[in-house]
DNA sequence: TTTGCCAAAAAAATCGATAAAATATCTGTG
DNA sequence: CACAGATATTTTATCGATTTTTTTGGCAAA
């Protein structure tokens, strides 16, 4: 796994290495984030073990992380599930997201200095070249975390980490939405331009267009999943 | 919410009870929000074992949890410690908190009842006849919670339960450093007084001055914290 | 058909022991 | 006398088994 000498790992934190701990969370996450585990399925510790062939432990540590991430939900003394979606959540994420990353994008824009910028671009640039493969295979997830990183190195330089935090996590609990309404929602638009649009105004330096034009690439996400969610 | 037929709890969901891992968490987060384990320290299992009398398991997940809060922090295999604090940090949770606050406090004036007011003067009431006692004390730990409820009770109505959520960590997050503060802070100040004036701007409807009100009361504090880290 | 109670089964929570890693300690060199 | 390298010690992480708790199913009384 690595190769040891005097110093120990080298290796970045190594996202599904390390501890089985570790490697259950990166899992399940996934998993919920691809809605294989769909929205308040219950979440046996067995079945759990059976299906990744983990310990215990390592699972029901897993799932107590996810908690914090909004992505599970745990019943004290009755298990755990995948959190549940509602129109009513989903409207509440859409608004406060939105809000959230107007300030973030406008403080970004403002503080953000030249490395941010290529920054951007190269996101850009990445998630353009990234294949928008079918749901659920591996290229799905790589054009998945392109898009996340272009979204989040939009707002990187708004000067707080904190307020960066809570743009994450109301990322990815968008995604899970947004995997609900994805046969209607990709076929009919153009979500590259959308971005290009978006990254032109940011290198531009004009915060009101770019706020503009992510606030409409959000509401008109938002606008497919509602449709989804009301059949 | 339901009072079983034969047996069992009656009692509300209940803080502090039900499984040895809500028990821990809860000892845990409030040792930590009342700086009797101070930032940074580490959490050896083993020796949280002992303190508490409870198993490894239980503790562990609790930390887990907590780590969720942001009040733990946890390296891979490596364990956990009390979540460290910096001037940095701290400038960070002011300053989002007062922005998040702002836009909270102003819808909540905005869309809230008449039992909306009658929960925030109710919240008052109790916190204005809470004792402010000695620092570790039940006393102390009592008023923290009428602070919280009061803090909490105005924004309640805002109607954006993320937005809740987020202002409710910040509040936690912001205790830690308001307790590093504790001697100088509160004794020259009439805290009380200036709860009183956010009320009354609150029931007069003026959300404009509950504002400036409430975000000088931070900013007030916050500027106390300054003194008392850069010593 | 409902309702209340009990027993059986399933699942969650917890413990105690062990394995794996990290940290601290020691030891003989250059 | 600093220091690489090996060893001992501490601490974390994980497993497997046990204990509690919840859930389910059945059966009899209303």
């Amino acid at each position: 796994m690595s190769q040891e000498s005097t110093v120990v790992q080298l290796n970045p934190p190594a996202l599904g290495s390390g501890s089985r701990t570790n490697q259950a969370y990166v899992r399940l996450r996934q998993d919920i984030l691809a809605a294989t585990l769909t929205p308040a399925t219950k979440l046996k510790i067995d079945d759990l073990r059976a299906r990744y062939d983990f310990g215990a432990s390592p699972i029901r540590e897993a799932l107590s992380l996810l908690t914090s991430d909004g992505l599970v939900e745990r019943i004290d003394q009755r298990g755990f599930r995948v959190a549940p979606v509602s129109e009513r959540e989903f409207q509440d994420v859409l608004k406060t997201r939105c809000w959230l990353e107007e300030k973030a994008l406008r403080d970004s824009v403002e503080n953000g200095d030249a490395a941010w910028k290529d920054a951007v671009v190269l996101a850009y640039y990445r998630l353009s070249r990234a294949p928008k493969g079918e749901k659920g295979t591996d290229a799905a997830a790589a054009w998945e975390a392109r898009h996340k990183e272009f979204h989040m190195a939009l707002i990187a330089a708004c000067g707080s980490e904190i307020l960066l935090g809570f743009c994450d996590k109301l990322y990815d609990q968008n995604i899970r939405y947004r995997q609900l309404a994805r046969p209607t929602d990709y076929a009919e638009r153009d979500i590259d331009a959308e971005h290009k649009d978006i990254l032109d105004a940011v290198v531009a330096g004009d915060a009101d267009l770019a706020v503009d034009r992510t606030l409409s690439h959000y509401a008109r996400t938002g606008a497919f999943l509602a449709t989804a969610m009301g059949d």
